[in-house]
DNA sequence: CCGCCGAGTTGCATGACGCAACTGCATGTG
DNA sequence: CACATGCAGTTGCGTCATGCAACTCGGCGG
């Protein structure tokens, strides 16, 4: 346990990052927002030492930030799902993607997002830049931009 | 230096983790925010230890997210304020803000971001609920809310 | 001179993370 | 039957990040 930890500040930054802050959690709740479900798939993608991946997924479905579902008996496997409280992080991740599509890759951005039915970009507020809807993480599909980071068309979430 | 890094990943919700995910930066970023500068007002906000500040410091000027600037001569002493580069991070210290008010605090948010010209509520996209206009961080205010976690109306940024 | 202040720096201890092998429970094949 | 493979973890140990608390330095003031 960490000497100084943010709890003792009543803010809700600091509180979120108690939560959400440890390294490797984001990127997790990135994958579950790509997709990923099993245990084997979220260490290919991050590429995380196995005994960290554990960890996490178990503190996150402490924090009902993942729920752990069985999609096997013999023996059982599980699967990790956001629920509604880990889909609500969605902005924090948008939030990183686009600030990292101008200042990590300025110019050569990864990963776009745009809104699935109109085709339109998604702006800073996360509304249609084409059409003006406001969006979620259900309205918008990511796209492989100009720096090569994923498959076309994967969906957030599937 | 950690075995992995998330910088092998073409990702840029990695690539602004990379840069802004160690432990602490986010809250030096939040108190920059706030209306922090000097060493010891981070230090005495964060709560966190000296020689760690000293190090995020550091990198955060490295990195460009602050500017630091000397306030005096005899010794020197400097200020650290954000760049523009830091205060695009403003939608991701809102969005933590915004969850943390809502699963972290529920029904007694410490802090609520209010805009500045008509009082409105900040939602979740960065709008102003009462009369629509799209907000940046200098358009809002912080307010103390039910949980106590600030000053009244403090300023983001001063 | 001494004391205080602010901004760090330093040396050492503790905890977080990584490595790589292992374990357990299956299923499939020869 | 034995062996191989796959998946989801677990384990033991080493390395690195963070914390603690004292210290240093360059001032200023009494």
């Amino acid at each position: 346990m960490l000497g100084r930890t943010y709890d003792s500040q009543i803010c809700s930054v600091a509180g979120s990052l108690e939560v959400v802050g440890e390294r490797w959690t984001l990127l997790i709740i990135r994958d579950a927002f790509m997709g990923a479900r099993r245990f084997e798939e979220y260490q290919r993608r991050t590429g995380m030492a196995r005994n960290i991946l554990a960890a996490r997924l178990n503190r996150l479905v402490d924090e009902d930030i993942l729920k752990r579902t069985p999609y096997q008996e013999h023996p059982v496997r599980y699967e990790y799902r956001l629920t509604e409280k880990g889909i609500d992080l969605w902005p924090v991740i948008v939030s990183l993607l686009q600030w990292g599509n101008r200042y990590v890759y300025p110019g050569r951005a990864p990963v776009l997002l745009v809104h699935k039915r109109c085709g339109g970009a998604v702006d800073e507020h996360r509304i249609c830049e084409t059409c003006g809807t406001k969006l979620g993480p259900r309205d918008v599909e990511a796209r492989a931009g100009v720096g090569g980071g994923m498959a076309p068309a994967e969906k957030i979430p599937a």
